[in-house]
DNA sequence: GTATGAGCATACGCTCCGTATGTCAACACA
DNA sequence: TGTGTTGACATACGGAGCGTATGCTCATAC
């Protein structure tokens, strides 16, 4: 048990200030949040935060890059359960409606994020989840399905069309009740892609 | 020009401290402008800010508000010029994509102020913008052009995928060549509202 | 076995926010 | 016109938080 390898016991305090930055981020907000009392949470200070990470926004974004990473497996699944491509696209952008609804993932990815550290697209990880929705979109141009507009343009109002509708949702008092209403909302948008079948 | 009315005197002050606020939050962004700095900037203290405005979200909620309204000023002359109701909402956003360009608004309205204050649907104000659209969503539906959707779910998603353009095109390399697109695909999503015809 | 450097803790200074207190001018009223 | 009162703003103070400089400890290399 004792005399753990070097680089074991370093995975092992990222992992655990990023799972206790995690949780500060999302109960407090990345502002209010304290340094102090989220490495003591984990067991150390913030010599190893800076250490490890640099400076604040750095734990954020390594914490942000974590989320995304699970995101990103979550919207695999739902796009592989769907019969069509266009379906899938579709699949994936409800399921991305419902997991904004989660507290932790609109309070770190969707305010604090943009705002700590700039557009999203200027990541360094590029928020896979949106490199993954262009790609579908460019693959359904490709095959004919949806007309030929810019790819990346698409991808990006789809999202950001989901985003405020998570937004909307959890502001909602019976978040439940609207969730259908947006969901049918976003597919009537999307279907403007489509070509016009006459 | 000595002895000024009382009311004078402060309406002065708040805008002078408006003013020098929405400067510093643009350039440096709100966690990062000093209070201190600012004020001095309008030839002022703190005291007068936590005097007029509570604390420094109130100061911004104020800033808000006032960009808000003129943001409103111009989305209703864009809708005045168009010939159908309908051309009018397209009109709208295509002029919204085009604001939330200018730093200012993408800074303060969009970033910094919902990760300060929360979203924007629970704003004192309301966000006069997003009021806006829903009525015109709903008036559309009324007279039958669009389907019959939730109008404020509609609203909130074209609102959100016009965000979303402006975001993209803003940290574009070059933002005048990629608006193009972006109107093109938000038009084509914005049609998928439109009754089917056949 | 020792030298070296990584990994983390401790200590310090600086900035900044919010509040409590003080001061002065404008208004009300006699 | 003189005085009390209150609003408008400045000044002073305390506390918290971030980032850096410094110190300690142990694993690895040779």
């Amino acid at each position: 048990m004792a005399a753990k390898r070097r680089a074991e016991m370093v995975e092992e305090t990222r992992a655990k200030l990023i799972a206790a930055a995690r949780k500060a981020f999302a109960a407090k907000g990345y502002a209010a949040a304290s340094m102090d009392d989220l490495t003591a949470d984990a067991g150390l200070t913030r010599g190893a935060l800076y250490h490890n990470f640099g400076d604040k926004k750095g734990l954020l974004q390594a914490v942000i890059d974590r989320i995304d990473a699970e995101m990103l497996a979550r919207l695999r699944i739902e796009q592989e359960r769907a019969e069509t491509a266009w379906l899938g696209l579709i699949a994936e952008h409800v399921a991305y409606i419902e997991m904004a609804l989660e507290p932790e993932i609109q309070r770190i990815v969707l305010l604090d994020g943009p705002a700590v550290l700039g557009d999203p697209s200027r990541w360094p990880n590029q928020t896979a989840c949106l490199r993954r929705t262009t790609q579908a979109v460019q693959a359904l141009i490709d095959e004919g399905t949806v007309r030929p507009v810019d790819a990346e343009a698409a991808a990006r109002l789809l999202n950001g069309a989901a985003l405020n509708a998570s937004l909307w949702i959890a502001a909602a008092e019976d978040p439940r009740a609207v969730l259908p209403k947006a969901v049918e909302a976003f597919r009537h948008l999307a279907a403007g892609l489509l070509h016009s079948e006459g």
